[in-house]
Formats: C-alpha cells, structure tokens, sequence
DNA sequence: CTAATAAGTTAGATAAATCTAACAATAGTC
DNA sequence: GACTATTGTTAGATTTATCTAACTTATTAG
C-alpha cells in the first residue's frame, strides 16, 4: 500500500486531527521533525493518493479513505504493544519502540493471528482502544481525574499520553491500569489533586491528574 | 546499524558464499532480482563499509565483519521463523515472508526476548542452525537421505532448502521434522528412494531426497 | 588464437525523502 | 489599517537505491 514514510505521515495526521479535525503544515513538520518544505511535499503526495484534502495555504484534513488507512496502521500499533505485553512479558514502557517498527510489516494474518491468542483485546497496554478490522476506533468516554469530585472513587482505565516519562512516574508510585483510586481532595492553589489507593495517600500534581483517566465506581 | 537493502545484500552474499566462499556480481544480481550495474555499486558501498573486499573484475568475498553481520541477520530471521510457528501457531510453509520483514527490526531486546521464551533453540522450523549471538553457525553435520544405503533408520532433521513448493510437498506426503523413515530400497535408474514410514512406504524422487537431511539411527 | 559470448563497469537518468535559501501569503499587534 | 512575525511555498540540491544504454574486460569455443 503506502510506504512506511508515508505511513508515518498518516498515523501523525490521525493523531493531530483528534481535537479539530484539522491539521496545519508547521504541526505536522514538527510533529514528524522535518522541515516544512519536506512535510509540504509529503502533503501534496498524500492528497494525489486521496489521503486527504486540502487547498494552498489552508489546514488540511485527513479523507474517509486517510482516517481509515491510518486507523489500520494505529490498530497494528496497538495489537503489537498488547501482544508484548501480554505474551512477551515486556513492560508498558518497552513497547512502544518496538511497535513502531513492527506497524510497518505487511501481513494481515501476522496481526490477526495476535489478534486471536490475545482473544481479541479492545485496548493496548496504555488502554488506548484498539481499532477495528474496518478502522473504526470505539472511543471510551473515560473522565480525567482532575476532573472528578472529592469523595468517589475511580478507576485507572487509560492514559491521556504514554511517553516513557510518563510511564516510568507512573511506575515509581505504583500506579498501573485498574488501580483503584479514592479522590479525597484537591487544592485550588495548584490543582493537585489527593488520592488514596493500596492503603497510602499521594498527592498527584495537576499535570499527572489530566492525563488520568478513570472509570467512575457505580 | 546497516539500512534493510543493505542487510537484504549481506544476507544473499553470506548464503551465496556457502559453497566456494566467492561471489561474482552476476551471482548477487540474479539473487536479488536487481540489475547488474546496481549490485556492483552496492557491491563499492559494502566494500566501503569494510562488509566485503573485492577488486574489479573479481570475485568477491564477506570479511570477518560481513560474515558475522550477515549472520546476525540470519539469526534474526531464523529466530522469528521459529518464535512464528512455536508460539504463534503458523505453519513452516507460512513463515518465512513475514520473517524476511520481522528480520530487520533494529531491537536486540525483542530478539533475545523471543530466543529466552522458546528457551534459546538451535534450529528453526525447517532444521536450520540459528547462528549464536556472536555470528557463529553451528553447522550441523546431517547426511542426505539419497546417499543412505539400504536398511538404515534415520530420523528426518533439517531440508537443504525451504520453497514454499518444497514444504507443502512435505506436508502433503505427511512428512515433518522428526519423522522416523527406514530406507528400503533404491533406484539406479532414477535414483529414486523407496522409504516406509508410518506403516506406509512411499517412493521419494531424486530431487527430494537430496534435499531431505537426516540423521542416522545409530 | 581469435572471435563470440558472458560478465562487469561507467555514465547518466529517475523516484523518494530529505534539506536550505529565498520568496509569498496570512495572521496578529499596535 | 499597516507592519511585523508566523506560516506556507518554490526552487534547487543531496542521498539512496534503482534503472537502461553503452562500453570494457574476461572467458569460452572453434
């Protein structure tokens, strides 16, 4: 199909349009680390291929056919890292290196046979979701912590970014998906926000909260 | 390390050196499907980056360097073909193609993770020696089922080739690594071999039986 | 031993993905 | 609303891996 450059423009573009819809030439050069001129004449490939639309000196949006190829390429992403995690034994940190190199293989059934031994997951380690086969993403409506109300509890569902910083925070203080989380209070000073979980309390700074998402409990 | 064309080279000119230890250009060109003038000048870049010496108009051979890149790339493939059909139920006949891509993963963690969970294997799915993390190749020392003379039991070990033609061959006559034949009787004419196996006995022409490895049962 | 064939090389072109330098358009600020 | 800063585009060069056409060297067959 495409190459594994262009792959990567796809997979960026994906990513980018999550908020608005629509991307601008300067995020997706730095988002790929290349200059514009370089991120422009990709652009150009891209929409002679039908990947996406886009006119001079506007934003530019990915097409039905852009969404769906890109989904396909973050659905191999995801069963990898899922798949290194649950048979591999590797930790959530480790995978996404790994990943980003194994996406690019072209073999349905490699992917399909992870996908079978895993008995179909809906979600990578990071509980992202996974895409389907038809590259539809099922979203999960889950909340961020900064946002729940002293006094319930939660869930850790998923993670709002997974960089390995991130990841190894997380790590330090225990905190994995399914950690079971009480809200007790948060500061209006500086938005932390105080939780207990494993029979301890921690303070978690706003900048973690937000990237917390949880399932409420009933 | 190497780009994947690059290792695609080094791997061709480590199996065309098997016999002689030399490789002409015309060689390397028709292995790869590439034109002649394109081998020559990935020829000078290898040569360059001290894989192979060679001196126009001669035939060329890998360096101690390109040998042992060459099989740690091999080792890689062998590796993959074996973690595909032991851990993740794919056929011998499957598993080469999706190797040749998986082969060029640039993660030592993701190789020896597969080695340590099939508990470090010699040979991969066809019998074929898995070189070791320096690059050596433990050649093993099987005889071929047309050279085994009447009355002996052997034990099939390894193909000395492995098309997909060849495999399904294989498994149509029932015939698997491990499989216990009794050579009866041969052909002068044809060369043909006449083996029971199974409780059955079949007639194997030249042309498999050549490629059939086996050890002898004392 | 020469002549024909095969093998190897050089030169020059192409496509993909990248860059820098220079220029054009849009947006934001006073 | 004009000026400046940001963003986007064009032009032209570079690298890698590939090709064809043309030429040279080596090998082989009479």
């Amino acid at each position: 199909m495409a190459t594994s450059t262009e792959e990567n423009y796809l997979k960026a573009l994906l990513h980018l349009s999550e908020k608005t819809g629509e991307v601008s030439i300067s995020e997706l050069s730095s988002a790929l680390e290349v200059s514009k001129p370089t991120a422009n004449s990709m652009v150009k490939n891209l929409k002679n291929q039908g990947f996406l639309s886009y006119e001079k000196y506007k934003p530019l949006s990915l097409t039905g056919k852009g969404r769906k190829a890109a989904a396909l390429i973050l659905r191999k992403h995801r069963l990898t890292e899922m798949f290194l995690v649950e048979k591999m034994g590797f930790g959530w940190e480790e995978v996404h290196e790994i990943a980003e190199q194994v996406e690019h293989i072209a073999s349905p059934v490699f992917f399909d046979r992870m996908d079978e031994l895993m008995d179909f997951p809906s979600v990578d380690p990071h509980g992202s979701p996974i895409p389907d086969k038809e590259g539809k993403i099922h979203q999960l409506s889950n909340k961020r912590l900064n946002e729940c109300t002293p006094g319930v509890e939660v869930v850790l569902a998923a993670l709002g970014e997974s960089s390995k910083e991130f990841l190894e925070f997380l790590d330090s203080r225990g905190l994995a998906l399914g950690s079971r989380l009480k809200v007790i209070s948060k500061s209006a000073f500086d938005n932390s926000i105080l939780v207990a979980f494993d029979d301890k309390k921690e303070s978690l700074s706003n900048k973690v909260s937000e990237r917390l998402l949880v399932d409420e409990l009933n």
